[in-house]
Formats: structure tokens, sequence, C-alpha cells
DNA sequence: CCAGTATACTTGCTTATACAACTACTTGTC
DNA sequence: GACAAGTAGTTGTATAAGCAAGTATACTGG
């Protein structure tokens, strides 16, 4: 009855958990993605710097906070930076006190249409997030991932 | 004081419980990633297919359900499945009862990496998993993101 | 103040994935 | 039993991301 005999604990519970945590991601993200995609023709990637950039103090982000903070690298950034700056929704800046830094600083345009996108992600998340877990879940949740997300 | 005044919610508990999400699971994977490629060699979606190949009955599945499982467009896992295939560690078989359809099962060599591969997987949860949480929080985190998946 | 090292970003190149169109097979209906 | 509709998988093509190398600027020790 054991499911497996030594070598291969492919069963083990943080295996799983793990899996578990992928599997959520990927399935989430997909549809969010979908439904932005369609519903404002942004993508997620893009959303997520437009999100990320209005959370900031003033408004812009450097480059390598933007690329810390969604989790790309440096050159991948560069390149999504200016697929959103092509669309006008951003706009880089030089930042007078050190000329190697540029800031990305949203544009009118880029808050309307993040606007518009958080209306569809507010209206996803009722969906997905709130008819699956009650309040008080989902502030464990998110305490949980806290916990894990930091960085020691 | 008011974080923002009406018509964009972009600190509402869900929008970042959300991104939290995301966030966790950009960097465990991307860690978890660079580990298995510089420890095994294999990439993290090789690691997936194959735990899911030994998760099933049978050591095998069919095309769909693999990209089912691992949330990838059916395209993706047939170019996936071809790479695996390709390296040796699983081998397509054509499915008797229904000659459409496609098993692909899990070799030796698929078995023996996954072996290694999971210890490199185990290790590295203890290190970023068992550090952080603590086994009932765990437990509770598998839970909270069961119900996240399920479908409805 | 100069040399060496580190940092911020960009660019060339490769690769993995998605989407949509396609082929082959199966199932259901008349 | 044949035709319509649905399902399983593959392939063409486009795109987005990573890595590694390159450029420009900043910092630090002698």
């Amino acid at each position: 009855m054991s499911t497996v005999t030594s070598p291969c604990p492919s069963g083990d519970e943080k295996v799983q958990l793990f899996g578990l945590l992928l599997e959520t991601n990927a399935r989430l993200s997909r549809s969010l993605g979908l439904e932005l995609e369609t519903e404002c023709e942004i993508p997620l990637a893009w959303f997520d710097v437009l999100l990320q950039l209005r959370r900031s103090p003033d408004g812009r982000l450097k480059m390598n906070e933007i690329a810390e903070a969604i989790v790309h690298s440096s050159g991948g950034t560069t390149r999504l930076v200016d697929r959103i700056e092509e669309a006008g929704l951003v706009a880089r800046q030089s930042c007078p006190s050190d000329r190697r830094a540029i800031h990305v600083a949203i544009t009118n345009a880029g808050n309307a249409k993040l606007d518009a996108a958080l209306n569809v992600h507010l209206e996803y998340l009722n969906e997905s997030l709130a008819k699956r877990l009650t309040e008080s879940e989902r502030v464990t949740l998110a305490s949980l991932l806290t916990k894990l997300n930091s960085s020691r």
C-alpha cells in the first residue's frame, strides 16, 4: 500500500505542495491573462508592470526595480518596457542623479489602461478568488505566501 | 491617508493576494529551475512531466492528459514531449484502443533521471519551504491552494 | 586622480511556448 | 453504413523570455 518504496518520494508532502503551487499559478495566470487580453487588449505582463508603477511612491521605477518586482531578467525587462512604451503606456526618463539608470513612468494613457484592466481584474478575482476562499482564508493565504516569498 | 481615492483599487486585498501568488511562484520556480538545470541538466518542465508520469497509475499518460496536468497547450506539449523523448527519458507508444491517441511512458533512463532530480528537488524544498513554513502551515497552504485550483 | 571593479541597461542570439490550421481517427445519427 | 461532428495529436508561424556579451556610467582604493 505504500505508494513508493524508498528512493523516489514523488508523493512527499512538500513535493505535492510545490506542484500545487505551480499548477495553481499556471491556471490562474493563464485564465486571467486571457481575460485581460480579450477584454482590455493588454498582456498580463504589461498589467503587472503598470501595477508596480502605480504602487510605487511617485509613479515611476528604475528598470532594475521593475525587473526585480516582476521577476524577469534585465534583458527581458528592457524589451518588455520597449513594447509598453511603444504603446504609449509608460515613458522612459533619464535619471539626473545616475546617468546609467532610467526611470520608467506611467503615462496618462497608462493610468487609464490600468484602471480598465483593474476593473476586469477585480471582476475576475471575485469569480476566481472570492468564490473559492473566504476573506479569512485569503488573509491566511497571503500571509503564508509572504513568508514563502521572503528572501531568507 | 487613504491609499487611492476611488476608481483604481490597486491596493485591494485580492489584487495584492493575486500579485503575491504570481511573484511567489515566479521566484520559486525560477530558483528551482536553475537548480535542476545546473545539478541535473533537466529543465523544470521536463521534471514536471516525468513527475506526472510517475504519479500516474501505470507510468504513462496520453498527450492530452499531460497537457492538462502541466497546464500547457496541446501544441506546446507535443514539442515538449518531442524533446524529452529525444533525450530518451520517455517513449511514445501507440494506443490500441484509440488510434488517435498516444501513450507517453517513462523509460528506465527517465526514472533514473527523475530520482536524481527528486533528490535535488527535496533538498531545495527543505531550503525554501521547510525553513520558512512549519508543517502545519504547509498543510494549510496546500489545502488553500487546492481550493483555489478547484475548477468551480 | 587614475585604475580597477561594480552597476544599469541594451543587444544578438537561442529557445520554449502559444495559437491556429491541418490530418487522422472516432462517435453519433439517420 | 455513411455523413456530420467531435476529439487527439502535429505542424507552421509568431512572439516573448533568457543568457551572455557589450557599452556607458559610477564607485573605491591606492
